[in-house]
DNA sequence: ACTAACTTGAGAATTAATCTCACTTTTCCC
DNA sequence: GGGAAAAGTGAGATTAATTCTCAAGTTAGT
């Protein structure tokens, strides 16, 4: 089930279009197709992942301009990079959260949790500060288990793998 | 210069032979070599670094072994892995710290500090139990910049690269 | 010393990500 | 609209950290 509004989606399609504009880069059936399989997707998700989506948009995706449009996008913050210490990267995108977010990654279901961490970039800069440096950006990942699971439950995200 | 007192290196050498011994494996000169390699190192360092290292106490020493040396030391708690979003990993020879420490990284001079933070495990808590999790461990990074060379000045650690 | 089980080195394999380059597409100026 | 320069693309080769394979070497009890 999709829960982004068909406006919703229109609207960012635009902004998509003048984010490219303004940086001078073109608008192409390739790039327009990634940045909407982006924004069909509620969870993380990898680079392989998004060359699928996009595809289902668009066949002539290559992964190629998969790679080279996740920096754009990145870059542009459209989209979030979480790095969770595996071989790979997770993606999310952007919908004008908090920054001020923890990932917290389930040990028992995998699945990550985009969590409000308040205070967490005075708390970076408290930190970075005992070195005479000034936080450019910060990330904080708990690995943690399920609660139910270690209470003879079962975790509640489990089945999602 | 080196400020690991002789005595200090040989005790550590010791509670690493309790340790193979009460893992189950064997004390071979490259684990060793290794193992001393790592704490003759005070700051932290790639498995390629340590290949190099190593291979100054034990010629012997390969690649392979190296890679398959370091998870028993991370997975003993005598080695902490941390991984800052590269393509490759940094270790770090854990002399007892503190638990709760953060990474702040430098991005003029690219240096990785270790530094105490206070209540990070209680926070990483406090951000779990919203999704009824509980946290295994967690980790800070704080992405940063020089002040000195904002004010015009230079990074202290910049001539290190 | 003997031997079964554990370790090792060298190089092949893996895999996410990046690069190359010939071929398309977009933009924009007329 | 038309045409050319610049930007973008797909397919497949490449890279690089890490992992795997397996024959040969070591270790640790007996």
């Amino acid at each position: 089930m999709d829960s982004i509004k068909p406006e919703d989606r229109r609207k960012s399609s635009e902004t998509f279009k003048e984010f490219l504009a303004q940086k001078g880069l073109r608008v192409t059936n390739q790039r327009t197709a990634i940045f909407d399989a982006v924004f069909n997707q509620e969870d993380h998700f990898t680079a392989e992942d998004l060359l699928d989506f996009s595809r289902e948009i668009d066949r002539s995706v290559s992964r190629a301009t998969v790679y080279r449009t996740l920096p754009i996008l990145t870059e542009g913050g459209l989209v979030k990079e979480i790095d969770v210490g595996r071989d790979y990267k997770f993606y999310l995108a952007n919908r004008g959260q908090k920054t001020e977010q923890a990932q917290v990654i389930c040990l028992d279901c995998e699945k990550i949790f985009e969590i409000e961490a308040p205070f967490m970039e005075w708390y970076a800069r408290s930190v970075a500060q005992k070195v005479g440096l000034e936080p450019v950006s910060q990330r904080l990942q708990v690995h943690a288990r399920c609660i139910r699971l270690k209470e003879g439950g079962s975790c509640p995200n489990r089945e999602s793998h």
